[in-house]
RNA sequence: GGGCGUGUAGCUCAGUGGUAGAGCAGCGCCUUUACACGGCGCUGGUCGGCGGUUCGAACCCGUCCACGCCCACCA
């Protein structure tokens, strides 16, 4: 019983329990979560002998609150979980959140920056203190909004990736990696942000197109001249070389010398390399070692020096006219030094070319030569990418499986290190003189004299990548880590592929012997707007799911999520289409309030099928292949379809045909209704528990007062009886017809729905058994002494004669006749066309045959038919 | 530059060889005792263009056009 139904006044063993004549989301969503989580349905017993169901949640950065895309991973986790528990097994969602280093930082340091201060003001300490508080917050938020959205999650094994357990897990796979010297500490170009004053890796580089102007610059003076081109003319100051292609005549001769560098009165050689291509500009390059990766390359090979021209803020450090100014300042300064000299030998021309940007605050970024901390990711992504390639995990959809492969397969090594404050400390501590003493938890805490712990810390990634195992208890082997690793699906959006699927994949493996984290890499797409655009912030298109939730409740959210989703496409979602969710949570509401007040039950066995009438047999049938339909879907993440089929069987076959052809065996009393009353406690009790995992809410209150159960959390998972009646299939389909047929006349003719007409009805032998609600759903009554019919209706192998009582409208309905009859008679030429071709009787498939040779004599009993009822109409 | 994908009703999308579908939107009728968050009926498509394979193509092949995404060390 649920706190807003209550016992009919008329009481009695059977009574029905009155339900509100709307749903309203708001009074029972938070009561029923707070009490699920209350009884431990969402607790996960590592000491089960149901066998394990787990999926860890993508842990939400802690930077603010859900949006909808997380409503939508969570719609497909929840679901996912929900239906597996119902299914018996020992089912773990795993909650958590991330730190999300730099992210986050950058977040707290925007609110600083409200009050005029910098992270420098507060120092490090206190500025991680705001950042933990800051973490409080923002992550009440999101468990808030979880809560809300139903997320049937274990909070007792909440975890947070800078957690004590998980700084251990951290620690632990550093000082592995680092003792297997897959972790080492060099000094390369790196992409550097000069904002956020941090080094991050490649994938955290954004490219884009930005226009830039290229100049040539002549270097050196007369046969020894030579013409070089740059966008970034500010690093010339850094130059220690010219290069060109080993085989370029032009400049055969130029190779060993060297040539002056304007503005700096250093000399610099010619050097030939592979890497230059003569076709390209002039087919010589400026060579800047310290300031990009590919000039480094070639600095390496021909044992150049790598000369810095600027600080961690991109300002020049080069003593002289230069000095303090910034990248750009200094690309206009020296091109106008330059064309001073009158070494500008072209003019600057516009030119687009791809540009790095810092994903997370979009500056340009700056590649510079830095010493920091590497994974070597050859042995790990080698791994990684054979685990899907043998098939011992599966990427769903299979498409998404050459993207991971292109990325695995051609990986560069991982920086790993950050100049941050806010994540996990690298684990090395240094010597006096700068030698690595100590790594890893092992000897913490470190005691050497002058040592010092390195002040960088982690790429965020580092510690999600550790996730699926990290939140089970490793380094320690707990029964939980026994338990629920290896995952039994990721889901997750195609977006995170590299920075945390991949990742995960490689620490899995080697974490955990070569067990990979998980079987299945279930891929979302994202969700976009109505017009499916991008949803983002600054556009204006965002939504947040609360907003929505209150309006139409989390069901409605959570279905129309469910309804859009594709595997691996994108989603788009409308507030028209929640609202129209919000519709069918209030169906299932309504119908199920009606089978209550009509004596639908669930007691007592399902009457023997020989009890049963043929729309009984039929929505029996009917529900026994949706059940075995909806299953396969599940198991191919197929929620959009799965969606759609629970949507119509509820609302189109069980609501609208079911409720209503047996509104008269219910209306009549009687042994019928009582078989009927039973059937429809059967398919409302299937339905709702198949419902539940999507919409958890609605569900509940319902199955709850239509069972008197506990709670439809824990029921079981509704299996196919088998159950299935062709015949009464047929039949009904039959009824149906004749039923819209006359419903198509009766508009038509303009009559009203609720007008009652005398008919006489001749249906053929089923048929003649569903005269009883075919009356009811046609308003149509029996023909009493003196009927005379004005209008003759043929349908499927009877008629229908009604006595319109001269209400009917003779031209729209001879209009509408010679209309039918020309499309039939177009269907008619079509199949006889087609039938009397040999080539295809010849070839095609005996059962396309017989489907034209029954559309041949449709059309043509369609024909006859009609042909009567024209003739039968009154003379205008 | 490479890879993947998309183009079907006004909008968002299903549909992988056999008579074009759904939801929403639109039009019309209706307070018929579960629901007006409802019921019923209707309108609407040269399935991006062209060519090919086939008895038959939205679906397979080729080509062109238009979008989208991912990857890449194009000075």
């Amino acid at each position: 019983m649920t706190d807003n139904s209550q016992r009919s006044p008329h009481g009695g063993p059977n009574s029905t329990p009155e339900l509100p004549t709307a749903y309203v989301p708001a009074e029972v969503e938070g009561k029923l979560y707070e009490r699920w989580v209350e009884r431990g349905y969402f607790e996960a017993d590592a000491k089960s002998d149901k066998p394990p169901y787990t999926i860890v949640i993508p842990p939400p950065n802690v930077t603010g609150s859900l949006h909808l895309g997380h409503a939508f991973e969570h719609t497909i986790i929840d679901s996912l979980t929900r239906r597996k528990r119902m299914q018996g097994y020992e089912t773990l969602w795993q909650p958590g959140m991330d730190h999300a280093g730099i992210a986050t930082q950058n977040v707290v340091e925007r609110e600083l920056a409200k009050e005029g201060k910098s992270r420098h003001d507060l120092g490090r300490e206190a500025f991680v203190e705001k950042v933990w508080q800051w973490k409080e917050e923002s992550g009440g938020q999101i468990s808030g909004q979880m809560r809300r959205l139903g997320d049937g999650v274990d909070w007792s094994r909440e975890r947070f990736t800078m957690d004590e357990g998980l700084s251990q897990s951290v620690q632990t796979i550093f000082k592995k990696l680092y003792d297997d010297e897959l972790i080492y500490r060099a000094e390369r170009i790196i992409n550097w942000c000069p904002r956020c004053l941090t080094a991050i890796s490649d994938i955290e580089v954004e490219y884009q197109d930005d226009d830039g102007e290229l100049v040539s610059i002549r270097y050196g003076e007369g046969d020894n001249a030579i013409v070089v081109a740059t966008t970034r003319a500010e690093t010339m100051l850094g130059d220690t070389a010219v290069a060109v292609h080993p085989d370029d005549e032009r400049y055969a001769h130029l190779v060993g010398t060297e040539i002056e560098l304007p503005l700096t009165g250093r000399r610099i050689p010619i050097v030939a390399d592979e890497h230059v291509d003569p076709e390209f500009g002039t087919g010589a390059v400026k060579v800047t070692p310290a300031h990009d990766p590919n000039d480094f390359e070639i600095g390496r090979r021909h044992d150049l020096p790598n000369l810095s021209v600027m600080n961690e803020r991109a300002i020049i450090t080069v003593p002289g006219p230069f000095e303090g100014l910034d990248r750009l300042e200094a690309r206009s300064a020296i091109v106008a030094a330059l064309r001073a000299e009158g070494r500008i030998v072209a003019e600057k021309r516009p030119y687009s070319h791809s540009v790095g940007h810092c994903s997370r605050c979009k500056t340009t970024i700056e590649p510079r030569l830095s010493l920091q901390w590497w994974v070597k990711v050859g042995p790990l992504a080698q791994a990684a990418g054979d685990a899907v390639r043998d098939g011992r995990v599966k990427i769903h959809p299979k498409e998404m499986e050459s993207r991971y492969f292109s990325w695995v397969d051609n990986l560069h090594d991982w920086c790993i290190s950050r100049q941050l404050w806010w994540g996990h400390r690298i684990p090395v501590w240094y010597g006096p003189a700068g030698e690595v003493v100590c790594v890893g938890p092992d000897e913490l805490p470190p005691t050497g004299e002058g040592w010092t712990q390195d002040t960088d810390v982690l790429d965020t990634w580092f510690s999600s990548g550790l996730w699926p195992f990290s939140t089970l208890g490793w380094p320690e082997q707990t029964e939980s880590l026994e338990k629920f690793y290896p995952n039994s699906v990721l889901v997750t959006g195609y977006d995170i592929l590299f920075f945390w699927v991949a990742r995960m994949m490689m620490f899995g493996l080697y974490a955990m012997d070569g067990t990979p984290p998980f079987h299945t890499i279930a891929l979302h797409g994202m969700v976009r707007d109505q017009f499916g655009k991008k949803m983002s912030k600054s556009f204006g298109n965002a939504v947040n799911p609360l907003e929505w939730m209150d309006k139409y409740g989390s069901d409605a959210v959570r279905f129309t999520l469910a309804r859009g989703a594709n595997p691996g496409v994108d989603v788009p979602i409308g507030e028209d289409w929640v609202q129209a969710s919000g519709k069918f949570t209030n169906k299932i509401w309504n119908a199920t309030r009606f089978a209550l007040m009509n004596g639908a039950t669930v007691e007592g066995e399902l009457p023997p099928v020989e009890e049963m009438s043929a729309t009984d047999r039929w929505v029996l049938s009917r529900l026994n292949a949706v059940v075995a339909e909806v299953d396969a879907l599940y198991e191919d993440y197929q929620f959009s379809k799965l969606s759609e089929a629970l949507y119509h069987f509820a609302w189109d076959e069980v609501f609208d045909w079911y409720v209503e052809l047996s509104k008269t065996t219910f209306f009549a009393g009687g042994r019928g209704a009582e078989v009927s009353g039973r059937v429809l406690g059967e398919v409302l009790d299937v339905l709702l528990r198949l419902l539940h995992p999507v919409v958890p809410f609605v569900t509940e209150t319902l199955w709850t007062t239509l069972t008197g159960a506990e709670s439809v959390v824990v029921a079981d998972w509704p299996k196919d009886s088998g159950f299935r009646d062709a015949a009464a299939e047929k039949e009904i389909a039959g009824v149906q017809q004749v039923v819209t047929e006359v419903r198509r006349f009766r508009a038509d003719q303009g009559l009203q729905p609720g007008q009652k007409v005398p008919a006489q009805l001749t249906l053929p032998g089923a048929l003649a058994a569903h005269e009883a609600p075919i009356r009811q759903l046609l308003r149509l009554q029996p023909a009493g002494a003196g009927f005379s019919a004005t209008a003759t209706l043929p349908v499927a192998g009877g008629t229908v004669a009604m006595d319109l009582s001269g209400t009917i409208d003779v031209e729209a309905e001879r209009k509408r006749l010679t209309k039918d009859i020309g499309l039939a008679e177009k269907e008619k030429a079509q199949a006889l066309g087609k039938l009397g071709n040999e080539a295809f009787l010849a070839k095609a498939p005996e059962h396309v045959v017989d489907k034209l040779r029954t559309r041949l004599a449709t059309a043509e009993a369609d024909i006859a038919r009609i042909t009567a009822q024209l003739d039968g109409l009154p003379q205008g």
